[in-house]
RNA sequence: GCGCCUGUAGUUCAACUGGAUAGAACACCGGCCUUCGAAGCCGGGGGUUGCGGGUUCAAGUCCUGCCAGGCGCGCCA
């Protein structure tokens, strides 16, 4: 996975800056001094502590600087402190470990973040870090052969936090998916529909063990019939009669496709299919509404092969000597670009490969604008990505324009049991099933607790669980005590006032309140991280960090007590609580109740 | 056989992208409700980071060799 240097804008960021320059110009006076030589110029790096006791900020240039300087870290690192130039926002400097310099900030540095937060409300942890780059997230893309199952649920909520975080970041962002509504397996579907449908006109044949077995082909084959009657209903005796039952399961269907198309025609053949298609597409599109998830452009591939764009294409590689003819197929010179052998573009037979009407895809999406593409593919395609890659390098493009995230395989557990599912015989547990159990906010964050190249294990009991158990509600439960808190103020007939918050910001000293500040202050980098290396778990993992301190800063402290401003300031950081968990969970797509 | 991914507490996973004593949750043990929601809080035990080498002041993280698991290796999509 891509890894980033990534350039923070935020208080944090600033602070950071603040503290390296610090160094920077003790450095240059130690060397003016002449008490150490340095032959070039340091890379200063200040890192937050993981630990309190170290410190809000450490700096590792000691160690790093000792061999080359010639003397050991901790002295080195006193002498660094002496030249520091004073800065009012430092409360001490130490020297820790085995040379580390630890920095303990002023009480007052992170109380302001309480104002960053509520004025800036929603926008709070957006940065214009993408300077409105645009980025196509193509996701999901599902072979819409029937319903979404959970394996695409995991996809398809990655792919939205991704999409979520990115503009956040500060990119423009579309989302797509793919509808491969071309090729054989369409065909398949089209025959599977035929053949439940002949079998209501009440001329059945056995069933082919490589068609679509799901109840969902009988449902779209009643309406068929219920819209249509008769009007397709064909004799398969021909077919019979020649010994297609015994044919093997793949050439089975192919004499099928061939023998349907022939009696049918092809526009009625068109019309079953298309059927099926837009049936099936529909329920996967109310499905993914319902989850959350929701696409800019539903992009046809068959869109694709009515343009001339392939032939464009292919012209373009033949030219450079990336394409020959061999066995009467058109091959691409793949392995030429890192891919483990060359692929074929055409067919024997004159038809194009998927492959190639994908890299007019993946070059459609340059050709409209976008200077990035993402792709979310289930990881059982990832002998698929060099070829990918390959192509677009041989069309001119660097490798880099496209990333592509491999999500891992979902597994459904029921407590320690494991679900089982099998795909052969279409018994899997749909995404629409999960939604049932769960709800859709527990799936959402479930799906993105885990990096997407994790193995993920769903566990159906603590995903409906209502307890501590459960990190969604645990989030949740955080924000509605935060609205009931708010609620309670109002029944002692309080007014919340945020003038005079403001203005005493001041008395947020206690250790809990502390901690709280220094955790919201870190958010906008959390996004900017997160978003940056397609890592949505991060979110999920600060959120609850967010809500164990709050948790704890209320369990510690009583916020509706007499004093005003003391009562206005501490309702002031709850509400910044607030607002950030709201962001944080909308990234998320988990919704965030007043009262649970 | 080759390629990609994964291996961290009993379990599920983190680890700020090379930093200090590897952290959470669940489970287990013990405390906290007359006070803004106990769907909460506090404390405790629990580890040879799959194994062996190497690079580095510093390795769960980088390199290398093994071991185990998953996935892929079509003129399917």
């Amino acid at each position: 996975m891509a890894r980033y240097n990534v350039p923070l804008f935020s208080r944090l960021y600033q602070l950071k800056q603040h503290l390296e320059s610090l160094i920077t110009q003790a450095l240059e006076k130690l060397q003016e001094q002449q008490e150490i030589t340095m032959v070039e110029k340091p890379f200063v790096h200040i890192e937050r502590t993981r630990d309190t006791r170290h410190g809000d900020f450490a700096c590792n240039i000691a160690m790093s600087l000792a061999k080359t300087a010639g003397c050991n870290p901790r002295q080195l690192a006193s002498q660094i402190i002496n030249h520091l130039p004073a800065s009012d926002r430092i409360k001490n400097v130490a020297i820790a470990g085995p040379g580390f310099i630890n920095f303990f900030l002023n009480d007052n540095i992170y109380q302001s973040i309480v104002t960053d937060i509520l004025t800036q409300a929603s926008g709070f942890g957006r940065s214009e870090h993408g300077q409105g780059q645009s980025i196509l997230v193509e996701f999901v893309s599902a072979n819409p052969t029937g319903p979404l199952h959970i394996g695409h649920g995991r996809g398809a909520a990655y792919g939205a936090v991704i999409s979520n975080l990115l503009e956040s970041a500060g990119y423009k962002v579309d989302r797509e998916y793919y509808i491969n509504d071309a090729g054989r397996q369409m065909d398949i579907l089209a025959v599977s529909i035929l053949l439940r449908y002949l079998e209501l006109c009440g001329d059945p044949v056995p069933f082919p063990e490589k068609g679509y077995q799901g109840s969902y082909i009988v449902a779209i084959a009643r309406d068929l019939y219920a819209e249509h009657g008769m009007k397709f209903h064909i004799s398969l005796d021909g077919l019979v009669a020649q010994g297609w039952i015994d044919r093997e399961p793949e050439t089975q269907l192919d004499e099928l496709i061939r023998y349907a198309l022939d009696k049918l025609g092809t526009a009625d053949f068109r019309t079953v299919l298309d059927s099926g298609l837009n049936q099936i597409l529909a329920g996967i599109r109310k499905d993914l509404e319902e989850f959350g998830v929701t696409f800019d452009t539903w992009f046809s591939e068959r869109s694709l092969s009515e343009g001339q764009g392939l032939q464009h294409y292919l012209a373009i590689l033949k030219q450079h000597g990336h394409a020959y003819e061999d066995n009467g197929a058109l091959w691409f010179r793949s392995s030429a670009f890192g891919d483990e052998k060359d692929r074929v573009l055409i067919r024997e037979n004159g038809q194009p490969t998927y492959f190639a009407s994908d890299i007019t895809y993946h070059m459609s999406k340059f050709e409209r604008g976008y200077t990035k593409a993402i792709d979310l593919w289930g990881a059982d395609h990832h002998g698929y990505i060099a070829r990918v890659k390959a192509a677009i390098q041989a069309l001119g493009k660097t490798p880099d324009v496209l990333d592509i995230l491999l999500v891992q395989f979902a597994s459904l557990y029921r407590g320690k049991e494991k679900v089982q599912m099998s795909t052969r015989s279409g018994e899997f547990v749909t995404l629409e099933q999960l939604r049932a159990e769960v709800g859709k906010d527990a799936a959402r964050f479930f799906y993105v607790m885990r990096r997407c190249e994790q193995h993920l294990e769903f566990d159906l009991e603590l995903a409906k669980s209502q307890s501590n158990d459960n990190p969604v509600y645990y989030i949740q439960y955080a924000h509605a005590r935060i609205c009931s808190v708010l609620r309670q103020m109002r029944e002692k007939g309080y007014a919340y006032n945020q003038e005079e918050a403001f203005a005493n910001l001041g008395l947020l000293s206690e250790v809990h309140e502390q901690r709280l500040l220094a955790t919201l202050a870190r958010y906008p980098d959390i996004v900017q991280l997160s978003a940056l290396s397609y890592e949505p778990h991060q979110i999920g993992y600060y959120l609850r960090e967010l809500a164990n301190d709050f948790h704890t800063y209320y369990n510690t402290h009583q916020f509706l007590v007499e004093s005003g401003p003391l009562r206005n300031v501490r309702l002031s950081l709850s509400l910044a609580t607030r607002q950030v968990i709201r962001n944080g969970l909308a990234i998320l797509g988990v919704s965030a109740p007043e009262e649970m």
